[in-house]
DNA sequence: ATAGAAATAGCAACTCAGTCTCAATAAAGC
DNA sequence: GCTTTATTGAGACTGAGTTGCTATTTCTAT
């Protein structure tokens, strides 16, 4: 293993696609051939991903039978929020999806040269927060945290270039 | 003060319309009516606000010569943000801002009942942050911190609520 | 297996926040 | 005051996301 902060995954008795199938028949919903395409999908990779890129990737480019429509594709995904398969967040005013079933909590920082969301997990800053709600008699539910800056990456790459600039 | 947690103004020397001023000055930009009424209006209220509110209040509803067209409000929106005046968030995809010059540094919870916002500050917070972002070579520039769930209010009318079903 | 009821997919049209173009207007400097 | 140049406002446009509608698919009960 590379990474030393690398997230580890959460053991958990079904696959998404079981656990989605259970969501929905909670929900009288139907088990169709684009919901199964979109989460088969959209649990092989682990990268944090768009509406705009499944679409991509199952509408545009897909032609025959694993094309899902744009409205399904989102339709599906909200659905997925729902069930608590995905976590969705909100940057810079587009959406953003990342796996929340069999994934532990965790906030970001967010690089704003490179878009790049690097994840994190910190128990305090949950202890912070639910004490901040005692505080105020609030009964906390969830909480978005993102730290926005530049990543080590980009730092390096931003002296390197002003270091070729005092060259010149 | 009824609030006891209500944020203390910080001192500053120079109006939200001079700071302005001063912003347009060292951009070359010119300080024209329509600014001057929208930054009047936003500094005298100190709700957190969204340009839809804007565009109703100074587009639709006034005629004459204190009216702000669309574009121009969001315009005006965007420099007020880059001169420091204004602190944009998104929420539920929407932006909402609230006054950042001359108001301390602060984080929010979001009643995801009422709509409302409610600030707090929390210094444990920012140390938090900077904490992670040393241990990740991460060079932090800000963050949003926003905690969802039920505000005090909320919860009394949804007790209540609940409460009456029981009678039936 | 199969028919029938109900949910769903896909299409196209729509909404909504925000942006852009461009001609007309208003600041700033002289 | 006059000229230069930024800015305004109107309306068209964009892009993300949603919706109405019909044809299709899934499910359920035979």
């Amino acid at each position: 293993m590379s990474d030393p902060f690398a997230l580890e995954a959460v053991d958990v008795a079904l696959t998404p696609m079981e656990r989605f199938e259970e969501y929905l028949k909670s929900k009288g919903k139907r088990i169709t051939q684009p919901r199964r395409i979109l989460i088969e999908h959209v649990f092989s990779h682990h990268e944090h991903f768009d509406a705009d890129g499944l679409i991509d990737e199952l509408s545009h480019q897909s032609k025959g039978a694993d094309r899902v429509s744009r409205p399904t594709v989102y339709r599906t995904l909200n659905e997925l929020v729902e069930s608590g398969l995905l976590r969705k967040m909100e940057i810079g005013g587009r959406a953003v999806y990342e796996h929340d079933y069999g994934y532990p909590d965790h906030d970001h920082l967010y690089c704003t040269k490179c878009q790049n969301l690097i994840e994190f997990q910190s128990p305090e800053l949950r202890e912070l927060r639910d004490n901040v709600a005692r505080m105020y008699q609030f009964r906390a539910t969830g909480h978005r945290f993102i730290v926005n800056g530049v990543c080590e990456e980009c730092q390096k790459q931003t002296r390197r270039k002003k270091r070729r600039i005092d060259l010149i």
